[in-house]
RNA sequence: GUGCCAGUAGCUCAGCUGGAUAGAGCAACGGACUUCUAAUCCGUCGGUCGGGUGUUCGAAUCAUCUCUGGCACGCCA
């Protein structure tokens, strides 16, 4: 057993269904095909620890009203072998079952056994998953959009692998193309200008304009010298790309593991074309009539997929576009190397892309729902509380290396994954760096410090440590904030549960500060050291407990848990 | 013009496969350190869920209309 709700709603289920059964039999209720038994946790306390909607939801076919339906159910139940102390039928027809306090100290005991594997689920049952995340273009530095793409894409890859799932992070590199082109164009000019003088050479209006472009130049000058003077034009852009754009992607990959993120697969746009892959796939749709020829281009038919238009696959020079290599590498991941379920983290800019993306898969037999693309909102930087748009240092765009450097990874990490993917998201950079109760980050890591430094205490002063549970009474604990703080630990695997389902890793973020204000209210309200022993140890069982889920949690969002502050 | 996303407390946001009296943090105000970290806690204040209509036992949630903001509609990626 994973987790001690899963256990409870099982007993629900069964008890619930036992009922539904008996009263058929004996005629008290009309038989029902009652679907899934919902469970849920009501909102106010005194409604219980758990309800169920069930006989609001088949009134209709039980020919009666709810609440008579839910008193002939509560009659017919039986209770033996469950947590469940009693059931009551309340409001317009939910039953509220009532449990015993053994659920909690079970689930204590739970995490005490489980430790570090506490949260895992097999949810996943091993179903191979692609992420793909960040596939920054290489041909410049990371933005913020990359820096929020990337730690969403990260942390939904913990947790579905939390979750059970076999997961593959992966980074889709724009190696080829008109990027590469411009990319190629903007090195030879700067090349150029760096030997025959600024002004002597123009530099392309929507060529990249940023620094490194020209420290490219620069350091490839000093390498090798102005040998490419005398090249033909072609063969230069392409030799300063080869130099450079190794560079590039080297710096992305530092750059995205300084940030936490470390991949298993680097794939390369350019070997899909070199290997013919892209050709082949065309080759595939169009012996399938799904393209359309006109105005010498081949066109992806929009009328035979349910799309609004036509796209082109092939322009008429020849040359195919970005969307013929992203069937092709869509391709490449769901049939070559057979992956269950691909997820794509895009800006939400590309939303028009989805569509087409998943209509394009189905020639090759891949349903819809194999393909998930999560849509993040972009970012707005404020600092004073202004809209920020430059770096202080640089003065130029704010990099994720300059986010990085002022706020550090953890706050990014946790900003980045505290709004719904779907909303828009204003990172206070003075918030981020602030050591105080208004910076969620240093809230959470400092309840886990508190601990560390409770649990060291104990130990280094008075020579305690926790004992093994079955020598520890956690029924001692009885106090309003010590359950209600076993009960927020005891969300845990649930919430992870619900994190891998809706791919929002914003769950866990507000789960453990959820954890860390229930603890500090634990703190302030209950001593540990100093205690009556059995009290000390129940206390030190519940502080350690929860320890381990702010670790489990913060780990799994690869964020510092610190044992000083 | 068409499509997608968003609109919930002064601010930033949860809640949205329909459920009980709509939640949290921050801000504001008032309290709590001779004690295991006050980077903390406790309390008070705060709402026409953008607006209208509909669906039904019940709507922040679903449908529809409308207003506002962001984005997308390239032989760009």
């Amino acid at each position: 057993m994973n987790s001690i709700y899963e256990k409870i709603h099982q007993q629900i289920k069964r008890v619930v269904g036992d009922a539904f059964k008996a009263c058929a039999k004996n005629g008290s209720l009309p038989e029902t095909e009652i679907g899934e038994i919902p469970v849920e946790v009501p909102r106010e306390r005194g409604f219980g620890d758990f309800s169920t909607t069930i006989v609001m939801q088949a009134a209709r076919q039980l020919r009666m009203p709810p609440r008579k339906a839910a008193e002939i159910l509560i009659q017919a139940m039986d209770l033996t072998d469950t947590y469940i102390e009693k059931a009551e039928c309340a409001g317009p027809g939910f039953i509220n079952f009532y449990l015993d306090r053994n659920w909690l100290y079970d689930a204590l005991r739970l995490i005490q056994e489980k430790k570090e594997r506490y949260g895992e689920l097999d949810m996943g049952r091993n179903v191979r998953v692609n992420v793909e995340f960040v596939s920054a273009n290489p041909t410049g530095p990371l933005h913020m959009g990359n820096a929020r793409g990337g730690a969403l894409g990260d942390c939904i890859a913990s947790i579905l692998k939390k979750a059970g799932y076999d997961v593959t992070r992966e980074f889709y590199i724009n190696d080829t193309g008109n990027q590469i082109e411009k990319f190629g164009i903007s090195l030879e000019a700067r090349y150029l200008q760096q030997l025959l003088g600024e002004d002597k050479v123009p530099f392309p209006e929507d060529g990249y304009h940023g620094e490194d472009i020209i420290d490219h130049a620069k350091a490839y000058i000093s390498e090798y010298g102005d040998a490419l003077l005398k090249e033909n034009p072609e063969k230069r852009r392409e030799k300063l790309v080869q130099y450079a754009l190794p560079i590039n992607i080297e710096r992305i990959r530092k750059m995205l593991s300084s940030y936490g993120i470390e991949y298993d697969v680097w794939f390369s746009e350019k070997s899909l074309h070199e290997s013919g892959e892209v050709e082949e796939t065309i080759r595939f749709l169009k012996e399938h009539g799904y393209t359309v020829e006109k105005d010498g281009a081949i066109w992806l038919s929009g009328e035979k997929l349910g799309l609004e238009k036509d796209e082109v696959l092939i322009r008429n020079n020849g040359v195919p576009t970005y969307l013929a290599a992203d069937i092709a590498y869509h391709r490449n991941k769901f049939i070559t190397r057979g992956f269950d379920w691909c997820i794509d983290l895009w800006g939400a800019d590309h939303h028009g892309h989805v569509a087409r993306m998943k209509a394009a898969m189905s020639p090759f037999g891949v349903s819809e729902d194999r393909l998930e693309v999560v849509l993040f909102q972009l970012v707005r930087l404020y600092r004073n509380g202004e809209i920020a748009r430059m770096s202080k240092r640089t003065g130029k765009t704010i990099s994720l290396e300059d986010l990085l450097e002022e706020v550090g990874r953890d706050a990014a990490r946790f900003f980045f994954n505290l709004k719904t993917s779907g909303s828009h998201l204003d990172f206070d950079l003075d918030l981020a760096v602030s050591q105080s109760s208004e910076n969620p980050v240093y809230y959470v890591q400092y309840a886990h410090a508190r601990i560390c430094s409770l649990i060291r205490k104990l130990r280094e002063e008075e020579g305690v440590v926790l004992k093994g549970t079955d020598r520890i009474n956690p029924e001692l604990l009885t106090r309003d904030e010590e359950l209600a703080l076993i009960r927020k630990l005891s969300e845990y695997p649930e919430e992870v549960r619900m994190a891998a389902k809706t791919l929002e890793p914003s769950r866990l973020t507000r789960y453990v500060m959820d954890v860390a204000a229930h603890f500090h209210s634990f703190y302030n309200a209950c001593r540990v050291k100093g205690e009556e022993e059995p009290l000390m140890m129940a206390r030190l069982m519940l502080v350690d407990s929860t320890r381990v889920v702010i670790n489990n949690v913060l780990d799994l969002i690869s964020i510092h848990a610190p044992e000083k502050m």
